[in-house]
DNA sequence: ATAGACGTTCCAACGATAGGAAGGTCAATG
DNA sequence: CATTGACCTTCCTATCGTTGGAACGTCTAT
């Protein structure tokens, strides 16, 4: 299977695949004589268990975890467990966050006439020094954000496999 | 005043200031005759009101519009109500996604004892060609995503302003 | 043989923000 | 008057995951 099945048969990109070997979450594919990169069912069945992470809002990195302790037969479940439960957390904090902004500011709007008249609750409150928005230091951002620092970043510098070209 | 103070007054950070001046949110700040920039509380007030809207998630794009209704005294009510509730709407939806996962995970989680024992459906639920996450194509990202392209990017090459250096 | 659908690498962009290097300026102190 | 240290300047890089495109090579079918 060529990297174009893969994709499909997975449902990650070609590129993203591409991608994920740089960073080192998959295992470099090996290659035709040609250079082309070619799978098996073990890739994909891989490929496919990423895909779902990512659509959980898994990061890479604790994709990473996921894989190694899906790999670990003997494992606790408990691992599996916390992995997920901590991330539950997260996902439900920032959805609180939003959900706080679009209150507010629902509650705003509800005070706005919005008709032809200038008058507006809305804009006024944005400009009065009324600090209102509890403030998340870094705003809305996804995926493990900080923490991560520079691996993911190292590893793609890193090792270029001798590309042909 | 000086970015420093400007800064402190308005709770925006020096390094956003200034890049918020490179992508055109805001007017270049004139300068002492060695090149520092000056605020006046004009600005102070600007930045206020930027600070404002980014902490209730509006993007950059999104300030740029709720700026020139600021400014525009004579404009109708309507017309700031309809840019908010357009962004009540996202914030909802990124929101209501981020609890989807949650939930599922959470469902998933219940099941699992989280004991010594290596059975574990949350893992198993990853394993499995089951799809069950919604996807919404671009994963939980945030602010404006999409149709902005290349507006900041040219900006930023754009103009620089003729620096002193 | 040639078209065109694939593959390869490398580079840049998205959005908002932070870190840091290398240098210039300003205030106050010795 | 010189030095110190806190500030300012610009420019570059990184974050995270993903996509787009350029420039080029390969494979397959006509």
């Amino acid at each position: 299977m060529n990297i174009g099945e893969a994709s499909s048969a997975s449902g990650v990109s070609a590129k993203m695949i591409r991608y994920y070997e740089t960073i080192g979450l998959i295992r470099a594919a090996s290659r035709t004589e040609s250079g082309y990169r070619i799978y098996g069912d073990d890739d994909i069945h891989t490929l496919r268990f990423i895909r779902s992470a990512r659509d959980l809002g898994f990061s890479v990195e604790q994709i990473e975890e996921l894989l190694a302790l899906w790999r670990d037969r003997s494992r606790a479940s408990a691992s599996v467990k916390s992995v997920a439960l901590r991330h539950i957390e997260e996902l439900e904090q920032k959805a609180r966050e939003l959900h706080n902004m679009a209150a507010t500011l629902r509650h705003l709007a509800e005070n706005c006439r919005g008709d032809q008249r200038p008058h507006c609750p809305i804009i006024d409150s944005l400009a009065e020094p009324t600090q209102r928005a509890a403030k998340p230091k870094a705003p809305p951002r996804f995926g493990k954000p900080d923490l991560i620092s520079d691996r993911a970043a190292r590893k793609v510098k890193a090792h270029r496999p001798s590309g042909m070209r």
